[in-house]
DNA sequence: GAAATGACGCGTT
DNA sequence: GAACGCGCCATTT
C-alpha cells in the first residue's frame, strides 16, 4: 500500500515514545525523535502532533529543547498546553518549563520518570 | 523537479 | 537570557 507518510513504523514509534512520557513529566521534540530511534527528525514529531487525531495523546507534554512551549505566547494552543501542564503539576513560568539542559543519561531517567526511575 | 512552509535544534552574536 | 542565522527533515504547492 502506498506510503502516505515517510514511514508508518517511524510515526508509530514516535507516537509510542510520546505515550511513554509519564504524568507530570515533559520531553523535547528531538528527545522524542531520538527515543523513537529517529535522530534528527524532530520536525517529523512536530508534524505528527500537528496532524494528530488522537485526543489520548499527551501532546501537551512535548516542548522545545529549550523547555519552551512550541506555540506562540499569544496563541490559543500555548495557553491550552500551559494549562494542561499545570494541571499535571508541571511548573510553567512565562511560557517556560523547568527543563534540564544537560541531558545526562542518568538524569534522563529522572526526566521521564520523576516518580520512579 | 524546484520552491516554500512548519508545534525544531544548535551555535553565534 | 534574547535575538539572529543556518541546517535538517517531511509535506505541500
Amino acid at each position: 500500500m502506498a506510503a502516505l507518510s515517510a514511514d508508518a513504523s517511524a510515526a508509530a514509534r514516535i507516537l509510542a515514545a510520546i505515550r511513554d512520557v509519564p504524568h507530570g513529566a515533559v520531553a523535547g521534540y528531538g528527545q522524542i525523535a531520538r527515543r523513537a530511534g529517529l535522530p534528527g527528525r524532530a520536525r517529523m514529531v512536530a508534524r505528527l502532533l500537528a496532524g494528530n487525531d488522537d485526543p489520548t495523546l499527551p501532546w501537551h507534554r512535548i516542548l522545545r529543547s529549550d523547555g519552551r512551549i512550541a506555540f506562540p505566547p499569544a496563541s490559543k494552543g500555548h495557553r491550552e498546553q500551559a494549562r494542561r501542564l499545570r494541571a499535571e503539576g508541571v511548573v510553567v513560568a512565562n511560557g517556560r518549563v523547568r527543563m534540564p539542559r544537560s541531558d545526562h543519561e542518568d538524569l534522563d531517567a529522572a526526566l521521564w520518570g520523576p516518580e520512579g526511575a
